[in-house]
Order: C-alpha cells, then structure tokens, then sequence
DNA sequence: GACTAGTGCGCCCTTATCGTA
DNA sequence: CTACGATAAGGGCGCACTAGT
C-alpha cells in the first residue's frame, strides 16, 4: 500500500533528533544551532537562547560520537594505573584513589573524561583512543614512558623529575626533600645507624635517600636494604637484619606499608619502637595513623598531586607544553619515631 | 596556476590511512576490509590473512570514534564513584580500588574501557556517554539508580538486593549472612549487651543489623546507634555511650574505619578490647589487620566484587538481562573479638 | 572595504542493508 | 549458498563564502 522508500525519504521516522531537525524547528540552518549549543559569539544572543529552549523542550541529545569523529579527539585522558589484585601493593595504595579523586575533579571539570587503563592494556592496544595519558603508580620507570611515546599524544607523569630525560612532563612530590626531613628527625633524635628499605634503582627512592644522607649528621650511618613496595617485603627485609647484634637504630621505609611490615618485624624481634628502634614511613595513607603504633611519616598530597597532573595535561591539550613540578611534602610526627 | 580543488579531490594529501585505502591496496573494497579486520566469515581466510598484514604494514589505525557513530555505542561503560576528598570516607576505602581493579579485568577482556565518573557529573549530564552504568558505592541508594534511569541505558547497582523495585540489576555482598557472623560471634564468646554502629536507613546496614540479631542468642540486647561511614563518625557514636554505666559489651560497626573510631573512643575511656568490649568491623580492607589491635572483621572480596559487576554489564550489554546476584562473606578472626 | 550574522557543502571513517555473480 | 560490492547513513563542524549593514 504505502510507499515505505519515498515514506522514509519524505518524512523518515528518526528516534533522534539531529541538529538538522532543530535548525529546521528554529528557522536556521545546522550550523548555526550548533554554534548557539556552544555559545559562539558568531550567533546574536537573543537566537542562541531561542534555540537552546528548542534543544531543551524537544529532548534533543548532542552526540559527541559525531563530534568527536569530526573533530579527530576523544575528549577523554587516559589514566594508567596497575592494579594487579595478585600484587600486595596496589590494595594497600588507598593514595592512588585519592589522586584519581583529585584528577576527576579537574578533568570533569574541563568536561573531558577520564578511561581508566592498565599499563598492559595501552601498551597492546593500536591506538591510546584518548587525548592524553596520566601514567600513574610506583612502576612508571623510564621504559613505560618511552613504551607509550609511540602514541602521538601529550604524556604527564607521576615519578622523578630528576634524571628524566625521555618525552614526557613528569611531576612529583620532593623526594629529596622528604628524605631530608626524615634524616633530621633521626638527627634531632640521636640515632646513628639507619637502615633505608627500598629500592635504590627506583628514581624517586633513590632521591629520598640522599635527601636522608644530607639530612644525618656527619658521624651516623646509613645502608640500603633493598625491597619493593609491599608489607611482606618489608617485613622480610627488616628480619634478615634482626639475627645476631643490632646495628641500627632507627628505619626508614619507602611507604607506609613497608614500614607496617618493619613495625611487624620488630615486634616479633621482641624490640621496643621507638625505645629500641625508631621507624618512620613515606606516604601518610590512612594505614599509618591507625596502625598498632602510630607511624610517624612524610606526608604526599596526593588529591593535589592528582589535580596537578591533570592540570598539567590539560594545559597542553590547551596547546601549551606544561613544565615540570615538584609538590612539596611534610613530615607528620607520630609515636613511631 | 593550480586548481586546488581539483588537487585536493585527485591527490588530497590524507595524514591517515582509511580503510577505503586499504581497499585499493588490496583490490578488494572498503566494506571487504572491514569485514577482513573483524574476522568476519564472509571473507575469505586468505583473503582476510591478506588484508591484515596489509594494515600491518602500511601502520593502518582503526578509528573507534567512526564506528561509535555508526553503531550509535561508545563502547564504554561508565563507572560512578564519588571520592569527595571533603568527605572523609572514600580516603579510607581503598576497598574501592579492589573493585576497580576486578572491573578492569573484566571490561577490559571484553575490549570495553572503563569512563570513571562522579555521581554528581553524571546526574547533571544530559547523556551518559557510555553504554551502561555501574554504580558503586555505600551511597548507591535508591533514588540515585532512580535519576540515572532517564539515561536509556543498563544500570548495575552494588547494594542490597532486598528492596530493590526499581530499574537496574543489583549484585551486593549477602549483608544478612555477614550479620549472622557477627552475630555469632558474639554469642560464641558470652556477650550479651550489643551496640550496632550504622545507619539503618542504609539497606546494607538494615541487612547486616537483621542478621545479627539472628545470630543473638535469645537473652542478648541489640542496639543500633546512628552512625555514618567514618573513623570520626565512629568514635563520636561509640563516645556518646560511655558516659555513666556501661551498658553493652559488644560493638558491630558498618565499617573497618568506624571500628577503628570505636578503638579510639574505647581506649581513650580506658576499657580494654577485647576483655571489656569485643568489637568487629565490616570489609577487611588493610586498615583492619594493621589496627592498633587487629581488627576481627566480616570479609567482602571486592575484587570478586568488581569483576562479578562488569560481568553482569557485559551479558546485559550482550542482549540479555542479567539475574541480580549475592557475594558469600566470611567472618576474619583477629583479636578485637 | 570592513564588519556582522549567517549559510551550503563536504568531510570525518566505518558498517548495515540490500544486491549481484 | 558463498563471497564480495555499491550505497547510504550516522551527526556535527570547518571552510569558504554571501547578504546586509
């Protein structure tokens, strides 16, 4: 009976409203309603308004598929984490999601978007599908930067500035001068023999402990023991160090949970803290304050530093190539040392 | 000299290599070589083995943002959290990342990506941007899935099953059982006056207050105080009570860091934990092994959590409405109880 | 000629539909 | 039935241009 191709042409029966239909609505053509939804100044006041009120009423949708197809961005930065459940780190990192806090609130703000990402996962993909990569977490080492500048998008990251050479604007907190902070408290204290748990191939482990060296009097000693970024490892650590005579009197543990681990080992080596030994932690996550012993540590702010990256990162979707920076850190005085 | 139009129409100086491109690189056309890339079975095994190496070599880059306008999908489901760094809850959530992560497995297997939003943008957006919704969070109540059902997409709520009538399917821990726990708990070690720290008004909560009572013996006396998710919240409910007689010796709390307050508001009135008053919290995030004393608590596996959730997304978003579902918990004895 | 307010056209790139051999 | 192709969306926006001051 019915024609259905001429119907379809004449009058097709379309679930959306495109901007086309608004404009035939308005009396204007596309463009200029998709000038008015976006406050061009190339169409007079009194027009845009009209215009919005017909978007409004009709229900009218904007697809930003379309938008971003035209305009080749996705509108959204990718945030790389690693969170691994096998790994013991990232469950007891409460600080990652406070920066991811941090960045949402700058990044939405700017209404973009942010998609969340694994290191593997961008690293074998084709395509980043994002304007621009936070790399975020203890692991960005130099590679995983380089591994990503493939992808012809801006890069900020989380790490050391020092030493950094690759593509890339890196922030981060003051890792010498956390470092320093601590070596004085053990100063201020009267320890002499410091034990360092971490791992002085990481860049910013590796600040923080000549920030401990310049913070230490001339006389004491001070000697790395090598460990990554979990409780058991600093537990381990600090243990193979606890048979035959003490040598130290005061740890200091690349983060918080290394020092709950130290604390740990102590505690079964029957050693008082800080009678016996002194710890102090990095990071101040929210395990430091309640742990058995209230840890003294080096505070990072990391809803800040969250904030700082995707600002970063913004200003250079802006067109501006942002510069490096470093947030400060502050030492809060617990029991533990 | 040069007609550029023409120019441009002949020869135009393309940045980027489409699929048409590769159509003529092959001999085949455009819509072959999307089927080849897809793996489709109506191109030739040889044919797409041809086409693929193709793309390889010539560095082709699909372009998602073409397809998510013709498919009118964005292959990405948004993820709603609300980290407010006012607040003084998320912070001391990082049982949240857990999920995260167990998400991320999930949705990123699927070739999904995760968009993280706050409740707050999302409400205020005209569009979701997304093809599905997860919803997490102790605030996810009712009238949150309600507002976010304008958005004609799927909506996967963690929460209390029970009650639950509106849109959207529901996946949350089995809140009444982890009661039961406790509640046994209690009952095992002779504790007969009971304080419930948490808000009823919470489905979760009102789940998890039923099942202690449950698992009371007849005798005992159960009482909720009104309480919030924080350490502060916590500590300030719990010192309200120990003025003049003690009346309980026992306290459940709604969370890991609302029993961490009660410790505080405990010792601080110098009773001792457990042989005054046992207490158990509820998560197992870090903060309760590490307490001052370590915190017997009802276990939530969030990581299951979390990928349970994006799993449920998936089937939905494959065509096919998903059963809402209930994650078992288990009671972790330390020594607070 | 310079400015304002607005338009027509084509392009961004992929894929569903229908058609053909 | 198998393998492939031509066509037409999908919706927004840059570009080059014009009508009217």
């Amino acid at each position: 009976m019915s024609d259905e191709s001429t119907a379809n042409k004449e009058a097709r029966p379309r679930d959306r409203l495109r901007m086309a239909d608004l404009a035939v609505l308005a009396g204007v053509s596309a463009i200029t309603v998709s000038r008015a939804l976006r406050d061009s100044s190339l169409v007079r006041p009194d027009v845009r308004e009209r215009i919005k009120q017909l978007a409004e009423t009709h229900g009218y949708k904007f697809s930003s598929a379309a938008r971003n197809l035209r305009l080749m961005r996705t509108h959204s930065i990718a945030v790389v984490i690693d969170i691994d459940p096998s790994d013991e780190r990232p469950m007891g990192d409460p600080v990652i999601l406070a920066a991811l806090g941090g960045m949402m609130q700058e990044i939405t703000k700017a209404r973009y978007r942010i998609v969340l990402t694994t290191s593997e996962q961008i690293r074998s993909a084709a395509h980043p599908d994002a304007d621009g990569i936070i790399l975020l977490g203890q692991g960005a080492h130099e590679d995983a930067v380089l591994q990503l500048a493939r992808f012809d998008v801006p890069i900020v990251v989380w790490g050391s500035a020092e030493g950094h050479v690759g593509p890339g604007v890196v922030v981060g907190s003051d890792n010498e001068a956390g470092g320093v902070l601590i070596g004085r408290r053990f100063a201020e204290t009267g320890r002499r023999g410091i034990l360092y748990l971490g791992d002085e191939s990481h860049p910013e482990v590796a600040a923080r402990v000549r920030g401990v060296r310049q913070g230490l009097p001339p006389g004491a000693k001070l000697t790395v023991v090598p460990c990554t970024f979990s409780a058991s490892a600093g537990r381990e650590a600090l243990a193979s160090r606890l048979g035959g005579e003490r040598t130290f009197d005061a740890v200091a543990a690349c983060s918080d949970l290394v020092a709950i681990g130290a604390l740990d080992a102590l505690k079964a080596g029957g050693f008082a803290v800080p009678g016996d030994v002194a710890v102090i932690g990095f990071d101040d996550s929210p395990i430091a304050a309640t742990a058995a012993i209230p840890l003294t540590t080096v505070r990072q702010d990391w809803n800040a530093a969250g904030r700082l990256l995707a600002r970063k990162m913004l200003t250079w979707l802006g067109g501006e190539e942002p510069t490096p920076e470093v947030i400060p850190v502050s030492l809060v005085a617990r029991l533990s040392a």
